[in-house]
DNA sequence: ATTAGCACTCCACTTTAATGAGTGCTAACA
DNA sequence: TGTTAGCACTCATTAAAGTGGAGTGCTAAT
């Protein structure tokens, strides 16, 4: 159990390592005001605490530096609730002044102004379209063997695909199979869709209409990509400003990791319980993110709707600020964003 | 008038700084087999030619580098049509091999060809829609008043918007307006659909709907935005393993023009003509590219549709691989890309 | 229990020196 | 007259050595 005294210096020393960026010492401490005893007494308590392996040295003699444990403690027990200001809400409620907002500007409008009130980036992942249900199902043919496909769902998410026509195929056909699909696939949320048409669908449309395959299947996937909601960055530069990310492999690896071809980021961002999650250095299970945190939230936009909101930062990162704003943020996005009133 | 001892001098310099990125002396060059002459003669040329401006020095006693001059006139008088290797041809007939190639995936796998091959950073612009025609306008009602607008063009490009409907318009009303609006607007390029409407579809649908007014308003800027094609990135960070880019200054604002907010990119990587074109350092007028190099070339996909591609290096840049990449590439985009069996 | 005092450590910075690649110039050479 | 060998000089780079300062750990005094 650690003394009043020491955590009140592990406080002091994590909240000032996390202005400063600079390991901090016995005798800077003591000069702050509310700190009563001597350099030699903070010396002796910082040792235990380094022992206890809340601190560490960056070396023999040098100040002292949180460790990822004493994140954690800080992060678990020290955490004052921050009040955001006036400014912050403001920012933060302009997103919703538009009255026509679509659920991708609000996404990108949100990461934007959330990297710049930290200074940290910003990830957004938006609900996912996959409970929705297909409001409409077209088909617009544009050559012989060409046409796309199109999906609508009910909260106005248009899916939209290039797809190969059977080779003869009456145009009479053609409307035949697309009223079946309709009549078939209206109602069913789009994560079932591949599913219905392959256990119910495609064997209705192949007695009326020959020769499928191969329609159907280029018109499978259309499906599957919609499971993830859309994945937006803001702030991607502000982990340059970060002195600890002076070094280019770091970076690399993180802008690597962030680069839309990789598709990992979905999964490492969404809080596993529907709070705000804290996760420090290795607890990321991520060798790009060693020395980062990362705070996620999640908002609901509808009863099984749910999107996520991430902040990457440094260990060294102003958790308490942070977490303010997510939480914030969180409440403004779920509040604001009621069902397809979109 | 350069002397042919001076030309086989630059040659050899500029094709050594691209390949070493070192300054390169004198006594290095004498040493290759097809240099007769000795250190001194080549001292006292590679003084003539720093005089000229084709050459600078990094510091007094260093070898010589090209300058922005020398690469200019490298590139206008010594550049050796290159034959590309098989496996370069492999690579990119690979992206044309899969049969079902929408637009956007061969741009997407272009890209990154493109960005290993060359170990550059690649830029792809995909052809603009806006040459197209109509195909089809539709309406999806999700509420009471919000719709989805659907406009599909002959190439299978698709344009989606949220719009808010006039309060109390009848079911039949909104019939009636979506026929009115595929009657006048199906066949019209989409650079025209803006004008179309405000001329001539607005009225004609306040005469038999009232207003209407918000509806069109909201439905304007469908149009505006597939006015540039699509925007693709290869390598990104290919830069970083470029030796002169290991300043953080320099890569924030590369990454900061390339970032997709920034919509400057498309009129800079578009080539005046629609050859393949060599822009050097400052000739880019652009402060992030004084030390970059862009050679850019154009593809067409139609009569009238254009793509480009861009591929972005050092000015120490291996121009005669990547022209050479570039001009094979454009040829086949262009070949196999054939009007819209896209 | 707290703190002043002191020896010690180590980083960061500056200075100095040595090395080596490269140049410019001059004089000799073919 | 064009070419080249020779030589003094410049400058980046590297290593070694010295200096100052911030910080620690320990001990003894309060």
């Amino acid at each position: 159990m650690l003394s009043n005294r020491q955590l009140q210096i592990l406080q002091v020393i994590v909240d000032d390592f996390i202005t400063s960026a600079q390991p901090v010492g016995s005798r800077q401490i003591s000069k702050r005001a509310d700190i009563t005893f001597s350099p030699a007494t903070i010396r002796n308590e910082m040792a235990d605490l380094e022992e206890l392996g809340f601190l560490e040295k960056t070396h023999t003699s040098s100040g002292r530096v949180p460790s990822q444990k004493g994140y954690r403690f800080y992060v678990d027990h020290l955490l004052k609730p921050q009040v955001i200001t006036a400014e912050d809400i403001r920012q933060i409620q302009s997103i919703f002044s538009d009255q026509m907002m679509e659920m991708e500007q609000v996404i990108r409008k949100t990461a934007t102004i959330l990297s710049e009130l930290t200074s940290y980036t910003s990830i957004l992942l938006g609900p996912s379209s996959s409970s929705h249900r297909v409001k409409k199902f077209s088909l617009v043919p544009l050559t012989a063997t060409n046409a796309v496909a199109i999906i609508v769902t009910d909260n106005g998410h248009v899916e939209n695909r290039l797809v190969t026509l059977p080779e003869q195929l009456a145009a009479h056909d053609l409307e035949k199979m697309v009223n079946i699909l309709n009549e078939r696939l209206v109602g069913v949320p789009l994560a079932d869709v591949h599913k219905k048409i392959e256990t119910e669908v495609m064997q209705l449309i192949s007695k009326h209409v020959g020769n499928v395959e191969h329609f159907i299947r280029s018109f499978f996937n259309v499906t599957d990509e919609a499971s993830n909601g859309k994945l937006v960055y803001g702030g991607k530069l502000n982990i340059l400003n970060q002195p600890e990310f002076h070094d280019l492999e770091k970076i690399r690896s993180l802008m690597d990791m962030m680069d839309e071809t990789s598709n990992e980021v979905p999964s490492i961002i969404r809080p596993a319980n529907s709070n705000i999650e804290i996760r420090i250095g290795t607890e990321n299970n991520h060798f790009a993110m060693e020395d980062c945190s990362i705070i996620t939230a999640s908002f609901m936009t509808g009863e099984h709707e749910e999107g996520a909101i991430a902040i990457i930062g440094p260990t060294r990162m102003d958790y308490q600020r942070v977490v303010a704003l997510l939480d914030f943020m969180r409440q403004e996005l779920s509040r604001n964003y009621l069902g397809p009133n979109v």
